[in-house]
DNA sequence: GTCTATACGGCGATAGAC
DNA sequence: GTCTATCGCCGTATAGAC
């Protein structure tokens, strides 16, 4: 885990980083907070400590920008969940997982990378949030970078739960991607609604309960075929 | 139900409507699609063919032209589901109804008003599922507008699930807030991922699956106390 | 009251000079 | 790689027509 928690990703010393990575920390950070049309490139420019036109120098266009953010962790979001995915099929007896194992081995690696102390990545997740539901962009942006993981996750289900209703899975998936993203989200809506029992930061807790509470439904609508 | 598939959800005839309710109803169809700072006051106003100045006179400040729009429908839909949590537990045997129903309660209205044919009111969910993914407004909109109703509902769940911890009951509302505001913001990943088995925009389907497996869900992590 | 025309200061993305 | 210049659109205020 140790190489997902540094920077880019990839390092794993503190280097000092160059101005390019610096610009896209910083646009992580921003569009994170305020989505895309929320922040200006001068924002950016001035949080990562450089000159306004460095940023199109580097990355071109806001858009541009915006899809390298993204780019950059996606990469290695994917390895680290496609891994946990292998893992999960391999160590299953008959190589048939259960439903709890998959849903796991899907959202143990996200719930370990946002309970990290690294801000980074909590606000590459974030991001992700704000990417999820977005009418203009969700269904583009989710199908490019994550469309492969997910169905790979949807055929272990499929091995899991065999006489599953094939519409039942997708939505089910969905029903699971909105729990999550909102989880990414972060919006401290929870704390003044339980009066501080329930804290939308503790992400211990969210993924603790979230897997079984994401299985039992998982199973509910796909155990038994059609609605 | 016929009251609230028309317009602003009280008048019940097409009667021609005012340049103050065009702004509102242009501005709820952008923000949806757009979010807050996607969306300009001159955008605004071309669509409601208005002049720019129109919507400063009625509604003063953008963010306070933004509020008028959530504020408009929410005040309808919380008595609609309000009366539906009611019901169900005036009708509950023992007056203590099963998890199903009340999630039944929570949801039905929503998907009833999402299937139907106002074109307004899809509008308006899209933009609450904006809004409560928002890592800026989501905490303090949400608050304002829905955590009355959204406690009443955890007390109706707390009647059926006695021995529920309490972070698992808060927990389990943010999952279904999760499922649910992705199923309004329609982004059509599903129809892509799916390859065309699953339908983002078949809300029948979307919630018809919905209520079981977030019952299921809640049950799974409220019936036997601490995770 | 309701509405339009116009103006203002400011900031947006980006291209071109260096 | 860096900085400046440009042009257009931003939210908002206001003066006055109906």
């Amino acid at each position: 885990m140790d190489q997902i928690v540094e920077g880019g990703g990839l390092l794993t010393a503190k280097t000092k980083k160059s101005r390019k990575e610096r610009i896209l920390d910083a646009a992580e950070e921003l569009f994170a907070d305020s989505g895309y049309d929320g922040v200006t490139l001068r924002q950016i420019a001035k949080a990562a400590k450089v000159d306004v036109a460095l940023a199109s120098y580097h990355y071109g266009r806001k858009r541009e920008l915006f899809d390298a953010v993204l780019y950059r962790r996606a990469e290695v979001l994917n390895q680290v969940r496609n891994d946990a995915l292998d893992t999960c099929i391999a160590t299953a007896k008959d190589g048939k997982p259960t439903v709890e194992a998959i849903i796991e081995a899907y959202l143990r690696p996200l719930g370990e990378i946002q309970a990290s102390a690294d801000g980074g990545w909590r606000h590459y997740l974030a991001l992700i949030a704000w990417v999820n539901n977005s009418p203009k962009m969700g269904g583009e942006l989710m199908t490019r970078y994550f469309n492969p993981l997910v169905s790979r996750f949807i055929d272990a289900l499929r091995l899991a739960l065999p006489d599953a209703d094939e519409q039942a899975l997708y939505w089910g998936y969905h029903y699971l991607s909105g729990a999550l993203t909102l989880t990414f989200a972060d919006t401290h809506r929870l704390d003044t609604l339980s009066k501080g029992t329930a804290i939308s930061s503790d992400f211990k807790t969210g993924y603790a309960h979230m897997i079984p509470f994401i299985a039992a439904g998982m199973k509910a609508i796909c155990a038994n075929g059609k609605p």
